[in-house]
DNA sequence: CCCAGACCCTGTAGGC
DNA sequence: TGCCTACAGGGTCTGG
């Protein structure tokens, strides 16, 4: 998906219309999307329906809907391919897996359909565990692992960096891995990686301090960036709540932009492949640093 | 523990 | 037109 932008304009769509509404009833289309639910599809709509929301939080790419009674929450990871889209009661979207038809006492009847093209995303119902680092704040156990992301007020800055000194990995496996920084995916590694001119397979653990921190610099920015332009989408697959894409695809320096100029020296922008996925960077800024 | 790779899925685009 | 391949923004599990 989605990563860190993407995921919050959906939490932030959502906001508005889950907080105070009940839910009404509860389809399950596919049980693939209840994967990470811990029983069966009927366990899942028998705690939702006629249970309520009171807001829409998120850590990293992870976003739940805290239930009433404040012992449960619907976590939802939107995958590769997942959507949230909020409609009106008549409105049906191709590849819903999961729709719930909310009230809200202001805005009336919604629905709420979890579209998911390739299943890899995920709804369920979870309980909450404390946070390790944080008095008094909790996340659902599903999301425990999950490390904060650079844009959380909590973040720790040096506990990164020493981390990130550990590891002997490339930088990039690093980058996205959730539990060291989380939110951060292929696109925005790869613009973090081209902005702060490192290469994507450099040993974590031979950054120095100072370049480690422009890059943790870059990827807020990056982040940051996208966010205000409402996220990254190059087709109708990332969308917010309302279907509408975002802008920051034409903000692109390096994902995606494989033979075409670097906009920083003008050589061409290649691509490997890495992790099953696709790296995208300028071989002439961004080079392997031998130590 | 750390690390690399395989795997989970479907739909679409592009080449032939 | 149809067939085939490559590709897609993520997380988790396993074996070394």
């Amino acid at each position: 998906m989605p990563e860190l932008p993407e995921v919050e304009v959906v939490r932030a769509g959502l906001e508005p219309a889950v907080t105070g509404a009940t839910v009404s009833s509860v389809t399950v289309f596919d049980e693939r999307s209840l994967r990470r639910h811990n029983g069966p599809s009927e366990d899942f709509s028998y705690r939702l329906e006629g249970a309520g929301f009171t807001g829409a939080s998120r850590r990293g790419k992870f976003l739940w809907l805290p239930m009433t009674g404040g012992a449960e929450a619907l976590v939802v990871h939107l995958g590769m391919s997942g959507q949230v889209l909020l409609r009106d009661r008549e409105t049906d979207d191709r590849l819903t897996r999961i729709r719930l038809d909310i009230h809200h006492p202001v805005h009336g009847d919604l629905r709420l359909n979890f579209v998911d093209q390739r299943i890899f995303g995920s709804m369920s119902i979870n309980d909450y565990v404390d946070t390790v680092d944080v008095e008094g704040q909790r996340v659902p156990r599903q999301v425990a692992h999950i490390a904060r992301d650079p844009l959380d007020p909590y973040f720790d800055d040096a506990r990164f960096f020493g981390q990130l000194a550990r590891r002997n990995t490339g930088i990039k496996r690093a980058l996205l891995d959730q539990g060291l920084i989380s939110g951060v995916g292929n696109i925005y590694a790869d613009e973090a990686l081209w902005a702060a001119k490192i290469h994507y397979d450099q040993p974590a653990a031979t950054l120095s301090k100072a370049r480690a921190k422009t890059l943790l610099a870059e990827v807020r920015l990056v982040l940051g960036k996208a966010l205000a332009e409402g996220g990254t989408s190059f087709d109708a697959q990332y969308v917010n709540v309302n279907g509408a894409s975002g802008y920051f695809s034409h903000s692109l320096n390096a994902y995606g932009q494989q033979g075409r100029e670097c906009p920083r020296c003008g050589r061409l922008i290649v691509r490997e492949t890495f992790m099953n996925r696709g790296s995208h960077f300028c071989a002439f800024c961004q080079r392997l640093r031998l130590v």
